[in-house]
DNA sequence: ATCTATTGTATCATTTTGATACAATAATAA
DNA sequence: TTATTATTGTATCAAAATGATACAATAGAT
């Protein structure tokens, strides 16, 4: 991993500069993005996390909204500008505001590491609520490109995230509760899991996402009842024994529940 | 219902006058916050509306984010400040940001049929990104109070909402969606039901939020079996027929499940 | 040919849910 | 006083969903 001193040339400099100055009159005041971004790799959920600064400490990959633009394509693009990433279905789930979650002098802070003092009246000093949004990539998709004014990507397992800029803990907090809820709906056209996939591998996403062991054969019928699954070829994949069928999720409408008595 | 005339003297100009001046220093930029208030009566699930401008359009009960002020105290506030009610329970669903959701002209239209013409680079010309919260009332308790700005308050039955400001009916959508998932859990700890209740009331709440009917008995043993539910006396209503006992949410810690196979 | 690890399916017990029956009872009418 | 009525609380049976376990099928290794 390349720490953030090696890009800090004078053209990164110039661009953050050039950022710095245009911000106020291309941004919304006062509103952020953050993305949490959950991939699954090693039988682990992960978390994509942006390293800022130096010494690097980590955060949420997020950017600002444009003063003509929908919050949704802001997250859309901010997530693509910064992971090369595309395609992605990105879903909100909460927005943080309390007064001192960021309390201006650290995104400030942050910028100085990088780029040098800064006017205390910098744009970047007010306080900003953050609208976040969160999606499960296919890890093996996506190919975070070299970011331009934070630093670079490193994926986290779940349970081993530092501790973050501003209140990025809390949020991620939030948005694996989220994600926990209802995971059956949220898989189906997801990014998470790969075009095809085997049963087994899906389990071990639930037993990632959900932290706890399930029992395979009832896993196996359960999901097979949703009926969102489309059974495949088997997969030879050189083990010795059966081999699994592959399955994708289904384009078919399923079947809609609610929770009443 | 009084019309937004009969309150539009001088004293009222006045203080929006004042609003208007000072609101570009107290109030963060670019952010609104709204509440849907759901209220229950006539065994139909209601949303409190206030009225706005003449002729008389409505809109959901919202206001501004003061600068030193945590976005969940604002919501508090504005709603204790708009209909007087105290200690509720907001939960916080959803933020809506299309960039044309409130075009600035529409809210400046609004101000301006209150107090007369407005420069064009007001304040309330610039985007709004609208933070939105629901709540639950036991609408027996709600006074509201006549609202300084912009009128007054009325409860709509859900099914029968007219077209609203901005994009509150996409707003009320959703809220209603967020509602319907995990009833359960949510009525625990809201203000939707009073203190006490009978079972009956609470089915009938049930049968509003679902917008269908359910079956008494297995209602009833569901109900009980959540555990939440603390059986109190017997409610002696004068009516020809057994007495209903009495229920009141229990303070006790329930079970949590989640919905993994 | 036999063994091993894993897969797909079947089966039985348990729990949850849906549908229905029925006794209890508070006021009213006879 | 007794029968009537509407509603309530609980029980019961069938159907569906879930948990636990057994077992045959099979791709490759030995």
């Amino acid at each position: 991993m390349t720490s953030i001193n090696k890009t800090s040339n004078n053209e990164l400099k110039k661009i953050i500069r050039e950022f710095r100055e245009t911000a106020p009159d291309v941004y919304m005041p006062g509103i952020s993005v953050d993305s949490v971004i959950f991939g699954f790799h090693d039988d682990k959920l992960k978390v994509l996390l942006s390293q800022v600064g130096d010494p690097p400490s980590f955060g949420l990959p997020g950017g600002f909204v444009r003063k003509d633009e929908d919050l949704d394509d802001a997250a859309l693009r901010i997530l693509q500008e910064r992971t090369g990433f595309e395609n992605i279905y990105l879903e909100q789930f909460y927005t943080s505001g309390k007064k001192d979650r960021s309390n201006g002098k650290m995104l400030k802070d942050l910028m100085e590491k990088v780029i040098g003092k800064m006017p205390e009246s910098s744009w970047f000093m007010q306080r900003f609520v953050s609208v976040c949004y969160y999606a499960l990539i296919d890890d093996t998709k996506v190919k975070p490109s070299a970011e331009v004014i934070f630093g670079e990507f490193k994926w986290f397992d779940i349970n081993r995230v530092p501790k973050l800029i501003f209140d990025h803990n809390l949020i991620i907090k939030k948005a694996l509760a989220t994600l926990q809820s209802d995971l059956d709906n949220k898989l189906v056209g997801s990014n998470l899991m790969s075009e095809t996939f085997t049963m087994n591998e899906l389990q071990r996403l639930y037993e990632a996402v959900y932290q706890e062991k399930l029992v395979r054969t009832n896993f196996q019928r359960k999901m097979l009842g949703l009926g969102v699954l489309e059974r495949l070829d088997k997969q030879y994949n050189g083990k010795s024994h059966k081999a699994p069928f592959l399955y994708r999720f289904s384009k078919a409408k399923r079947k809609t529940y609610h929770r009443s008595p």
